[in-house]
DNA sequence: CATGACTGTCAGTGCTGACTGTCAATCGTC
DNA sequence: GACGATTGACAGTCAGCACTGACAGTCATG
């Protein structure tokens, strides 16, 4: 199965390309020391992509994390606002966890690669979206207040945004002195209060 | 008055070292760049700084920006929690947009550089700590309910982090559709009406 | 004018890093 | 065993970049 081999080489390459390039930059690492990470020489890193920026570009593509938060709607939510919002704020950083390295590389390198910025943006689109269908609904069931709901969504979201990237590195963990799952319970419990009748 | 001259020279060097960096990233920006964008010589750089680490740590070193924060709650609040809150918003982002190009440097390259965490990091712990001193005053006026009140000033200040991350790049001001200023005062008028009895 | 502080030009060094070419080895398939 | 596909070891190219040395020019000060 020589194509399976491939495909395991190529992914290591790939996978290997993300974590260091997560960690030191795209320009603060080696081609070189990608090969050795995956296991495998320089000249294979280079017969499978070309040159290092494909190798980034191709590693993008592939594990691209947008749709995923489209789950997140699909049943699940039962009406609770508390319940609604705690499973919504998990879930979202349950993705941008297993994403953070990509999300990570966007932020520092979005301007050298075309369309990093756009496939990272479709993802809080959507999410916003949802957000405001569902405080709409909310709304009409007279469980929560009449807000714009719009800006309700995107504060209630750079709120995890900001804890996201605040957690992002396991080091940090102290500088706020507060878990993330802490963090998570009590400012749902301030948002429900915030909107409730 | 060669003295003045100096100084302004290393300065210039230093600005530009920083607006480039921050952009671009350490790596990503020759010294050649950085004394041109300074309208000076490559020789100059290194005559006045050694490398280009001291460079970067010299400009880290001048323009620390901590204990900025500590003004904030010298008189200007009135006790009024809407009106207080949003008056430290505006401040935390006045201060965050100003430091915003070290603020990136230092987020993006903060393991090559010793200290550069540590000196971020006074910044929150700082207000932090006031914004509880100040939730706490606030309760016992009975302004403001009793919760855990770090718990409290961490998901706020998150808040506001995540706000100044999506505003970090004047470009992505369309990512949200919503404009700092409105974000804030919504989000404010939120918090209010979670905190008040 | 002499001096000292500062700067630019130019040429150059040494190293690193992206990328290539050649050849041999491995390994699964027919 | 022949073959194709994949890979590694090795040597090497070439450009870019941090950094240096030598020399001359400018300019304010005494």
């Amino acid at each position: 199965m020589e194509n399976r081999d491939v495909m395991n080489n190529k992914d290591k390459l790939m996978q290997a390309a993300i974590d260091l390039i997560a960690e030191r930059g795209y320009h603060g690492v080696t081609t070189q020391e990608i090969a050795a990470a995956a296991g495998l020489s320089e000249k294979t890193l280079f017969r499978h992509f070309g040159s290092k920026q494909n190798l980034l570009e191709s590693a993008f593509d592939r594990y691209h994390y947008a749709a995923e938060m489209n789950d997140l709607f699909q049943g699940g939510l039962n009406g609770d606002v508390y319940e609604d919002l705690l499973r919504i704020s998990r879930t979202y950083h349950e993705i941008m966890f297993r994403n953070r390295k990509m999300i990570k590389i966007s932020i520092a390198e979005g301007h050298h690669l075309p369309g990093f910025r756009e496939r990272t943006h479709q993802h809080p689109q959507q999410l916003k979206k949802l957000l405001i269908d569902y405080f709409t609904e909310m709304e009409k069931r007279g469980k929560v207040i009449h807000t714009d709901h719009e800006q309700t969504a995107v504060s209630f979201m750079l709120m995890h945004f900001g804890a996201f990237m605040n957690y992002i590195d396991a080091t940090d963990t102290t500088v706020l002195n507060v878990s993330l799952e802490q963090m998570i319970q009590h400012s749902v419990q301030l948002w429900t209060r915030a909107l409730s009748p």
